[in-house]
DNA sequence: CGGTGAGTTGAGATAAATCAAGCAGAGTGG
DNA sequence: CCACTCTGCTTGATTTATCTCAACTCACCG
């Protein structure tokens, strides 16, 4: 594991999605993190079940978080971009309930084991970012349930796209064509429940209709508010969310 | 709203599944609480996309976390037992995002409005029990999108119902002839994303085929294993839950 | 170049939805 | 005490969204 590089240099800090953060505590953070890892697409960050777990700060890259039938049908929790947190619940529950895996290269942040503990004793300021950061994701799962509970496959398809559209676009990730999209198709079907054939045809449904382009692992999408539309996905104002 | 009555006679402390909580975290809560508030079974305890928003334990009653799409199609997405939080999510988050429903007559402990910031402040231990608590509900909420997502009907909904039988049990309220089930065939259908006639002929198999005795409000597993295995559904080995 | 993973397309099968009707028990009001 | 209405449940018939199976293309890679 690499040495932990000047948190005060973090490109993430400086995106507009990010709340500010006292310098007491930014110094706290840092003395917190021990290291940065990085890991190559396809790798296994967190496995399921594990009793011993780490903490890390996604800094660069994707992940997604996942459960498995024991028969192997996967189903995949939400996708992780930078500046989520992984990790918390092996650290609160006595052992991690999913796994979490690498979709490209990733960048990840370590903590030293007993950070959470010592930010809830000292850094209350910390300690209320962190659960923060579990209600937020909380509510991305309620979402993705709802999605994959009473969506048709054509409307959780488009509500997913614009979902991970938007969070990209906030990570500083959009330009002129679009966002980087290293999803596969079969990573969406696991998302939402779907056959893999049944996503690409859905898919094909939304390039034909002008809806979307998604070709070379990037994804632009024409008309965000048709796309809302076609998704009954209406998302509530974002307001800044802490980084660790 | 009544007033608080003596959280150290509170009946919900004594069951081997909740925590044991020092005096002065206990004094604390307490403290915090202005408050017992009784609802009648199907109203809207706490609605969803209110900005301000209170925080509750559920004392004793049924209730569920909902969401709904604007044309009415419903996705429940947890079931609340005694012991249960709720509201956190309104609390920290600007909005609450989905609905709160009673099921039953359900009993509320009320906290003070910045009681959420002032455990932080001052008794950490007690933060993170409410950090805990939202970690935990998200491991529910996970599992619920892999029953939606990749079990069958009739798997997910036995998984359902050993779920709310353990749960429930764990409150207290198993008896020789099961336990209360005050949940009709359509809300298993909106918790799991499932037409309500398909539920009634999936727990007419299961009736049929010995696995469950569901009537007049109770639900009774002979073979909590056989169960098991019909739901595929194996639990992670429940610690100590902390109790507010 | 063979091999492998992602994506595509067609044909057919099926789990689950929809539509429709009817039944039983619990209230409610006359 | 008797219609009457409601809500929850049940059952049958039919439709459909989605899955499964299978084959084929294409790009990339060692």
């Amino acid at each position: 594991m690499e040495p932990p590089f000047d948190c005060r240099a973090c490109p993430l800090r400086a995106l507009p999605t990010f709340k500010a953060v006292t310098a007491a505590e930014l110094a706290a953070i840092q003395g917190a993190k021990i290291g940065q890892r990085m890991m190559t697409a396809g790798a296994t960050i967190l496995a399921g079940g594990q009793a011993t777990t780490r903490l890390y700060v996604l800094l660069a890259g994707w992940a997604f978080r996942y459960k498995t039938l024991e028969d192997g049908r996967r189903q995949i929790l939400n996708f992780l971009l930078p500046g989520d947190l992984l990790g918390l619940q092996g650290e609160l529950l006595a052992t991690l309930p999913h796994g979490v895996e690498a979709l490209t290269e990733v960048n990840l942040c370590a903590f030293a084991t007993d950070a959470v503990p010592t930010f809830f004793r000292d850094l209350p300021g910390i300690a209320l970012d962190i659960t923060w950061l579990a209600a937020h994701e909380e509510r991305l799962v309620d979402d993705a349930v709802l999605s994959v509970g009473r969506r048709t496959a054509m409307e959780s398809v488009a509500a997913l796209l614009v979902h991970l559209y938007k969070r990209a676009a906030s990570s500083g990730m959009a330009a002129e064509d679009g966002i980087p999209f290293p999803i596969t198709q079969s990573h969406i079907a696991d998302a939402l429940g779907l056959s893999p054939v049944h996503t690409n045809r859905v898919l094909q449904r939304l390039r034909k209709g002008g809806f979307i382009r998604l070709e070379g692992q990037r994804l632009q999408i024409g008309d965000l508010r048709a796309m809302r539309r076609v998704g009954r996905y209406w998302e509530q104002p974002a307001p800044k969310r802490p980084l660790l």
